[in-house]
RNA sequence: GCCUCUGUAGCUCAGUUGGUAGAGCAGCGGACUGAAAAUCCGCGUGUCGCUGGUUCGAUUCCGGCCGGAGGCA
């Protein structure tokens, strides 16, 4: 058995990596393999009726391994790292209760680190209003006004802010107003305690990005034939309002249906956000030392799953 | 065949009245604690098509050649 301060703690084992790398399949994989549920990890894939666009595993992919957090919100509703923190940890306990093994799967890193991190957040929530009056001021007197303003208060956030971030800055405003107390406080509050998890990690990389964006590129055009188009119409009859109109894929696609761009253009803006997007994945997860990286220049999974268990073993994880 | 325009970063192009060059996009690196598929920051050496000439010095001026576009026949 191992020291006392593990032993009360629940393994979980975390696949993580950027989009289009192949996690899905890997973690249901392992699930075969361990006894394990999956947990998805995915800001997006949180969202009904959004299928295609987040590359939500089908019933078919999922080989009947239970998913967690997947396909639960309507689109239209307000979602956050912290409700998912909350939601993801009690997941994991439960399947823990039931002797299985929880498997974390997902691309979006603030959430993952979080969660296994056991980042304390606060219940002060947010202020919708106030983020708007402080949007509007923004627009009048410039952010550098507001970050000027924040500095009175919370001067170490200032300092680590740009003046252009206008989100960051607005959001340690809005929590000061909500609590009288500073980000930068809670932030150092937030880690006082350790998490409740013992983790594995596994990466997934590439030795060549290439090999990713070529991957990503065909994905796209996947998700073309399995009816993109039409989803994306359908997503834009609604009311567009919460956290979901972030997603890529269809904000992609609306400058073709207003006949601004081709739809060869409208694509090819698609697969170049994506592949932004994945690389600002890997800067994410390269910075934690913990993450032990598979190769998947091989796109076939067995060789994958190989190098996953091989980790599994050599770090006597599951023992 | 002749005339005109054109050839500069991976792409689209600017520019240098002669002192070896800079934007956007792509690409690369980074940050990230309640919107994170979001938000934000940083990084520009490239035979200035090739080859002769003029010049202290040519990517810039002149000649020739090669490639591209258009026009006239």
């Amino acid at each position: 058995m191992n020291q006392t301060t593990s032993q009360n703690k629940i393994k979980v084992l975390a696949v993580v990596g950027p989009t289009a790398s192949g996690k899905s399949a890997l973690a249901v994989e392992l699930a075969r393999c361990y006894d394990g549920e999956i947990v998805s990890c995915d800001s997006m894939q949180v969202y009904k009726t959004m299928q295609i666009a987040t590359a939500k595993p089908t019933e078919e992919e999922m080989q009947g391994i239970p998913h967690h957090l997947i396909d639960f919100l309507e689109p239209s509703a307000q979602f956050s790292v912290a409700e998912f923190v909350a939601l993801a940890a009690q997941k994991v306990e439960e399947i823990a209760a039931r002797g299985k093994l929880p498997i974390l799967c997902g691309g979006t890193g603030l959430y993952v680190t979080s969660l296994l991190e056991g980042i304390r957040f606060s219940d002060a929530g947010s202020d919708p209003a106030y983020r708007e009056a402080l949007e509007q001021r923004a627009q009048r007197e410039g952010a550098q006004v507001l970050l000027d303003e924040l500095a009175q208060f919370d001067p170490a956030s200032a300092a680590k802010l740009h003046p252009h971030n206008l989100k960051r800055i607005i959001r340690a405003m809005e929590h000061y107003r909500l609590t009288g107390e500073t980000i930068s406080r809670q932030n150092e509050k937030s880690r006082l305690e350790p998490s409740a998890y013992t983790s594995l990690r596994l990466g997934i990389g590439f030795s060549d990005r290439q090999h990713l964006y070529d991957r990503i590129n065909l994905r796209v055009d996947c998700m073309l034939e399995a009816g993109l188009l039409e989803e994306a119409r359908a997503y834009f009859a609604l009311p567009q309002v919460g956290t979901a109109s972030a997603a890529i894929g269809y904000k992609e696609l609306q400058p073709y249906f207003e006949g601004e761009l081709s739809l060869e253009e409208a694509v090819e803006n698609l697969k170049k956000e994506t592949r932004h997007y994945a690389k600002r994945q890997m800067t994410w997860f390269k910075r934690d030392t913990q993450i032990h990286w598979l190769c998947a220049d091989n796109p076939s999974l067995p060789p994958l799953l190989q190098q996953a268990q091989e980790v599994i073993e050599k770090e006597r994880f599951l023992v």
